[in-house]
Order: structure tokens, then sequence, then C-alpha cells
DNA sequence: CCGTATCCAACAGGATACTG
DNA sequence: CAGTATCCTGTTGGATACGG
């Protein structure tokens, strides 16, 4: 995502220091023409299951690709795999497959994964404190807005 | 989405503390047979455009429809009308239509938007340092498997 | 056990035309 | 200006069957 240059102008009452950090962070994207680092990350987790593979293997260390599947209610073998692929190809999960019969493999957070889950734990945690301020304001739209 | 109940086994080398948290986290989701407040979250902005809008709202204060439409790059009318919809259902954004000809609108983030803009700005803070590991991890990944 | 291959339905989202 | 309405296409992802 390629950002246009912009005129700033501040009239909102947020914090002064975000405000100019963002306002640095929209610069630079503008002036590198390069993509926005926020989206590529989101994209490596907003699809409907590689936030809980990630969450999954944080939970419980290495986990084989059964109990995974278990695990995570209702992702079919298809999905998990690609899941899986796109978060090893990223060096986010490490994959170890042993020579056996039948065979196992064992998928695991790297420090670069464990690094990205703090970061989802701290997301998780303004998700569960503003999850009721988010179904009121929800509840409330949906009655103004018959 | 919902958690199966799961045996706990340790057998990573992370950080105990976050462990013990995504522990009694997977817990509750278990228990309680509630959506992953994580998954809420994700699913706010997760879509193709969310996240471009909090971040130039949060850049800009107060801006009008087609100011933001220019920002966007590549954004549709159709698709910037139901994003920012959306957001404004959550209590995300707030929307301020004035009575003139023509007519203006502006958005605005709200406190409950802004709070979540820092939380976003964390996670780009760990894009922009990890880009270039990820980066590398694909390149070498995509060579290994032709 | 751990996948890959194929097919297909559902949905996100772009293009376009029209309105208060 | 700031939308709505309609149509239409590409992508996501589930179901199923098969392979190492």
């Amino acid at each position: 995502m390629v950002y246009k240059n912009m005129e700033i102008e501040q009239t909102n009452n947020q914090s002064p220091e975000l405000q100019q950090k963002l306002n640095a962070f929209f610069q630079e994207g503008s002036e590198h023409h390069e993509f926005c680092p926020i989206r590529d990350v989101v994209d490596r987790f907003g699809d409907k299951w590689s936030l809980l593979a990630i969450l999954n293997l944080g939970n419980s260390g290495k986990t084989r690709f059964n109990e995974l599947k278990n695990r995570i209610e209702g992702v079919s073998q298809r999905m998990l795999t690609v899941t899986l692929r796109s978060l090893e190809r990223d060096g986010l999960i490490s994959r170890k497959i042993f020579a056996e019969v039948p065979p196992r493999v064992e998928y695991e957070l790297t420090a670069l994964g464990e690094s990205l889950l703090s970061q989802i734990w701290e997301l998780a945690q303004w998700a569960s404190g503003s999850k009721e301020e988010i179904v009121r304001a929800r509840t409330e739209y949906d009655n103004q807005h018959p």
C-alpha cells in the first residue's frame, strides 16, 4: 500500500507524541514508496487461521499436526497446511519432520514467532478490555439504524 | 471461535509468564464457550481497508470523506463507505454530518479508536523491526523450496 | 500420520451508474 | 459532496479423494 503525500493538519486532541510518530511514519512511506509494514503484518495473521495457530503454538510449544488440528475448532486439513506453510515461510514457526513410520511432524514458534506472539498478546489484552464497550456501541448503533 | 479443552504440555522455553497467561486465556475461552476476543479485534481491521482508515484518521484528526478517499490509495467509494460504517458501528470512529450544501461529513477517531490506534502502533513497531528478518526468511524458504 | 490435488460455493470487493 | 444500488469477477476456503 503506497501512501500519497498529504497535508498534515492536526485538529484532534490525541497524544502529540503518537501524532508525531504517525506523521513520520506516513512521511517515510510516501518517500520510499514502500508498502506499509503494518499491512504486511496484518496480512500475516489477518486471515482466518494464522492467529489461532500462533496462539496455540504459543500455548503448547512443540505440537504435532493433528493435535493442532484438533485444537483449532473448525479448521480443515487443507487450510491448516496452507496456514502453517505460510507462517513457516515467514520464519515465524519451524517445522521438524521425523523419519518415522507413521510420520511425525512437529511445529514450534521460532524466536521471531514468539516476539510476534507477545505483540498479539498485548492486542488481546486491549480486545478483552474493550470488548464490552464495542458490543455496547454495536447494539446502540443497531438500535439507531433500523 | 470456540476452543476445545486441551491438555497443557509445556515443552518450549518461552517466558513462563506469558505461557501462564496464555494458559488462563485458553481455559477461560473454553469454559465460557465465548468467541476469541483477539479474533474479534482482528476481524475489525483484518480486512483490506480498516487499518488504513484508522491510521489516516489517527494521523490527521477530523477528516472528510473525499479527503480520506484521496489519501487511501486504491480504495473505492463503496469500500470506504462500508469500512467507515463498520468502524462507526463498533464505536471506533465518529461521523458528524453538517447540514450544508454541498454536504460535509467529518470522521474522527473516538477515544476507543485512539486506544486501538496505539495498540496498532505498537504492532507497527514490531513490523518495522522484523520486516527484514521476515523478508530474509521468505527468500531463504523460496530458495529451498523450488 | 501428514499431507497434496481437484472441484466448487460463498463472499469480498471493483466498476459503473444514479441520487439527496 | 457523499453517498446508494446493481452487477460482476477474483479469491478464500470447505469437501472430497487420493498419495508417501
